[in-house]
DNA sequence: TGTCGGCGCTAAAACCTTTTAGCACGACGG
DNA sequence: CCGTCGTGCTAAAAGGTTTTAGCGCCGACA
């Protein structure tokens, strides 16, 4: 609506201070000795014009623009880890800054352009974030912003939130096991190629950690073990089926992450297999269509909301911070039945 | 990296010349009439130190910012059209531009304090985006600061990007009689409310429109038409289990979008019916959950991305543009088969 | 008597850039 | 020889804010 800002000076002048004493009285700054009355006045003043701090320039002076960088490679653009930037979304608006969004699927060259642009534009600070939880080689920043990784890592920068998995990875099989279920399970996407690759993730190899070592704790084993390299629901299908087809003994099925669990439903139903009666069905991710699945799909839920905020807070709090684990909720739908023979 | 920023002042000295000339070559600056000479040593000055422009200096006195907004209600942090801003990321790197992303849950005052917040850190522009192609009440934005509407409509701002939806409607249509379905075709979804209903969405109305006509066509009718409010697939699966079993007759269904479609596959599953070889299904949207299912879905999808491209194209550039309509691809999978008896 | 600190406020510098106005000098036209 | 113009460049202002340094006066303290 208005032609034209108002600025400090409109308030000063109207005011009848200078721009200094209208500046100091708005920020409230403590060791000032203005007079109660240039208070009101001043303040009175900026109430009736509407008056707005320019942003930009404050930040030109105090090299705070009370705005963050978010870059990730693909965390806002695909649905897969959304819950990151919605939850840094709202800890940022809690704090009243503002969030510069960057995407540089994953290439160097897009995201040393996308750093530069961001600290062109004095951001306060960046966090970085990756869809799978990759290790990130980060470029040095210049002194005074501060980085924190979000569901990645970094050797350069220590502060880190990421899911805490292997207990995660516990809760699972004790999901399971407090079922009633002692054999019968299988392990669907588990590979040891996985395991060791530092590329993929750093945290599934917590999250298998944790299963192998609940398994352990309780005594138990995998009646099978489906190594998958991709986890979409399509190698779920054809991993499950296959597996189904070939032994009768499984009653319950460990996915590495919901989408394979997708596909895992979808074998059972081809085979005649009710869920959870004939099949028992745990996995990871809490994703959408763990909720679409009939019966809806018990799993272990990533929780990138809580993770977001946090990144965002350790970002503008100034505890320096090492790596944090974000508890994982066990989120239990109709999965989970009573082993029964088939 | 670097200790301190290295400001235009440092190339200037180091090229001895003023700040003024280094500007003015940096920014190649047609009519100045600086020497070759002058030229190659402030280039080469501001290689060697590194130098980048600090951005929101220059904002201060060019008004330009190269940052845009983008504000949603739930774009960003849900997953249903998450393309819009993925678009929209795409288009403003490649114009050079930046990010700046708000989210407002569709309520007002979070919207009018984002808006705010943008303002005060002079964005170039915004462009406004709602998730189900709502009207939304936008205040004016001082002179100056362009607006579009993206996936949305307002009375305020002429500039919009939708999907067109009436042709989609009619490709659905024309998919199930291309395939041969003459009768037994059902619409699952459509509800009389939501077609007048101008909250929910200005292009559903449009989508209808879209169905109508092409059946009105080719000179055929609906066998039933089951109306939904919510779109969800426990909706779709209620629905169509509900009318699988009071007709038999059904030989298609027209979904009005892929959750729905959902949840008919489940219905249909439930009955031990195949799709397509009992069933023909098509629906809207190209949600990712239509490439999990089995057989694929085959759906009109919804062109986010090129929306969100185009809402960004428009914003910086300088057509006064109208309401835009953004062709609707039709996505083939194999949920569409011959009729057949059942 | 001299110094110091408090008071209430402001001028000016600083942040970094772009833009405007103009300077000194030589060439050129008349 | 004078005025004008072109050349190659620079000083200063402008953009909007915060911060630093201080002004002029008075009372208190040594």
């Amino acid at each position: 609506m208005p032609r034209k800002r108002v600025t400090l000076a409109d308030v000063a002048r109207r005011a009848g201070l200078s721009t200094t004493a209208a500046s100091m009285i708005l920020n409230g700054r403590p060791d000032t000795r203005l007079s109660k009355e240039a208070h009101e006045r001043v303040h009175a003043a900026a109430a009736e014009l509407g008056y707005r701090p320019n942003v930009a320039a404050r930040g030109l002076r105090t090299a705070k623009t009370l705005t963050i960088g978010f870059v990730s490679d693909t965390v806002t653009t695909t649905r897969f880890a959304g819950g990151l930037i919605k939850g840094a979304l709202e800890a940022a608006e809690e704090a009243r800054h503002v969030v510069l969004v960057a995407e540089t699927g994953g290439e160097p060259e897009r995201e040393a352009e996308a750093i530069a642009a961001l600290l062109d534009r004095q951001v306060d600070g960046i966090v970085f974030a990756t869809v799978r939880a990759r290790e990130l080689f980060v470029p040095a920043l210049p002194e005074g912003v501060p980085a924190v990784m979000l569901n990645a890592t970094s050797s350069r920068f220590p502060a880190t939130v990421l899911p805490d998995e292997e207990p995660g990875g516990r809760a699972a099989v004790r999901l399971l096991v407090d079922a009633g279920h002692f054999e019968g399970i299988a392990l669907i996407g588990q590979s040891d190629t996985a395991e060791r690759d530092v590329f993929r993730s750093r945290t599934i190899a917590r999250r298998v950690a944790g299963i192998r070592g609940e398994m352990a704790d309780k005594g138990l084993g995998f009646v099978a073990e489906e190594s998958i390299w991709m986890w979409e629901p399509q190698h779920g299908y054809d991993a499950t089926l296959d597996l189904l087809r070939r032994r009768t003994d499984v009653r319950a099925l460990l996915c590495m992450n919901d989408r394979l669990a997708f596909g895992a439903y979808q074998a059972a139903a081809e085979l005649g297999l009710r869920v959870p009666d004939d099949l028992s069905v745990v996995s990871f991710d809490d994703d959408e269509v763990a909720a679409y699945l009939r019966p809806g799909l018990t799993t272990i839920g990533l929780p990138h909301e809580a993770m977001g905020r946090r990144a965002v807070e350790l970002l503008l709090g100034r505890e320096p911070a090492g790596e944090e684990l974000t508890p994982m909720p066990v989120v239990e739908r109709a999965s989970i039945g009573p082993p029964r023979g088939r």
